[in-house]
RNA sequence: GGUGAGUUAGUCAAGUGGCCAAAGACGGCAGACUGUAAAUCUGCUCCCUCCGGGUUCGAAGGUUCGAAUCCUUCACUCACCA
């Protein structure tokens, strides 16, 4: 049982800092049934969670299936500072008022993953906003400044001569210093994190919690262009709110290199299969489309269910597949005559009708699935399909 | 506080008075080929109903027939010195 738990545990990990303590407090837990805290922070800047998040999640809930009590930190105070990682710029500041709507929507989205019974939801202003200007020195004294410039991004940063201000070397003390709070057994984090979850390690010591946290890391999920880290603001997510046929569409479009890394991360498929998957696509008996769909399904199978994604299929491949149109597409009302790259623009489906009329110059724009070439097309009077490219569909109503 | 360098489109980066809506690269979009994959080839990539016009090169002023380019002030960034 405890083999099996720690196996579930390791599984796609890419590192563990103090794998014998988290031996020790799994054992424990399923000797006399004494919990343990595992630690996981969530900035509060975007609303929406998306499958980068999901692989820390997933991990979260192993831990609770055994013995482990989820404390769930919204960072709501470092928030306003903003985690330096990988931008050179300063973020914008968030109203209190924003920060509190999207931590509640994380938590709407967070606990279709998470077990709620397990999970405590903890906030770290309670205890930033007292630490007051003599804690704050307090936990600064405790670091210095040769140290802090090893972090990987500073250390590119200072030598790259961009820009470092002084608030970012807290963003890792106040995160740190969050474990201290919260006196946590193992915080889990993205191998970005790494120079922060140590933190919290070595300020645990620092403080004398009397204990030290394990560290887990999960690897950085790639984005659908395969290259930079699934986020938001690169819109180059999945979010797991999506509708169905978009995560269906969505997870199609990635690489078959990808695809791996996919499967590696967020499939529930054991290693094993996936290995075999991969042989048999290598030697040529299996047709890698159908891994990607497969993948597609599973994904729109855990956030929906079963019917939802033979649907998202089925839509797909009718769309794609046959050249039929989407059932569902946005549909506007537009005066007669309307010009027709003004229509599009209306539509949500260009973004301005200089960049309509080049489209249709390379025979990109159609008409009720017919190709036009006139970029001077005004619409009379009557029900039109308009599609720019292979993806982007609209309905318009003129007259 | 001092000295020097810098701020150009989504990003990087060329451009030092007119030939600049601004080279090039990347990214992005579209077309061909496909499996809405990869690779490859081609076109496009500030806005505007466009054979024409408008607004861009950190911000504001100024010099000039003419400014991304020269001058002044301001803001920001980096380096060295203190």
């Amino acid at each position: 049982m405890i083999k099996t738990a720690l196996e579930e545990i390791s599984r796609g990990t890419a590192e563990i800092i103090d794998d014998k303590r988290i031996e020790k407090l799994v054992t424990k837990y399923y000797d006399d049934g004494t919990t343990y805290t595992v630690k996981a922070g969530f900035d509060p800047t975007g609303a929406d969670l998306h499958l980068g998040h999901t692989v820390l999640l997933q991990k979260l809930k192993v831990f609770q299936n055994h013995g482990g009590i989820v404390q769930l930190l919204i960072g709501d105070f470092t928030a306003t500072i903003g985690d330096p990682t990988g931008k050179s710029e300063t973020r914008k500041v968030l109203t209190r008022d924003t920060i509190m709507a999207n931590a509640q929507t994380y938590q709407d989205q967070v606990f279709n993953i998470l077990d709620r019974d397990k999970t405590e939801v903890v906030f770290n202003s309670h205890w930033l906003d007292a630490l007051g200007a003599g804690g704050m020195l307090g936990l600064t004294t405790r670091f210095n400044v040769a140290r802090m410039l090893e972090r990987d991004d500073f250390e590119k940063r200072y030598k790259g001569g961009e820009s470092i201000s002084i608030s970012e070397f807290l963003y890792p003390l106040l995160q740190g210093y969050d474990s201290v709070e919260l006196k946590s057994d193992i915080e889990i984090g993205g191998t970005d994190q790494k120079f922060n979850l140590l933190m919290g390690r070595y300020l645990q010591r620092s403080y004398e919690v009397g204990k030290e946290q394990a560290v887990l890391m999960m690897p950085i999920l790639e984005g659908l262009d395969g290259v930079q880290k699934m986020s938001k603001s690169l819109n180059n997510y999945i979010g797991i709110v999506e509708k169905p046929k978009d995560i269906y569409a969505k997870t199609l479009s990635i690489s078959d290199d990808l695809m791996w890394r996919y499967y590696e991360l967020l499939s529930e498929k054991s290693l094993l299969d996936i290995a075999s998957m991969r042989d048999e696509v290598k030697n040529g008996t299996l047709h890698p489309k159908v891994v990607k769909e497969n993948l597609a399904l599973e994904l729109v199978k855990r956030f929906y269910n079963q019917e939802l994604a033979i649907q998202a299929k089925a839509e797909f491949d009718n769309v794609f597949k046959s050249n039929k149109l989407p059932t569902d597409m946005k549909e506007i009302e537009c005066e007669d005559g309307i010009w027709i790259c003004k229509a599009l623009v209306d539509a949500g489906i260009e973004p301005s009708t200089s960049q309509a009329r080049r489209d249709i110059k390379q025979n990109a724009v159609s008409v009720n699935q017919e190709k036009i070439s006139d970029e001077k097309l005004n619409l009379s009077a009557g029900d039109y399909i308009l599609q720019v490219g292979k993806r982007k569909f609209a309905k318009v109503k003129v007259g």
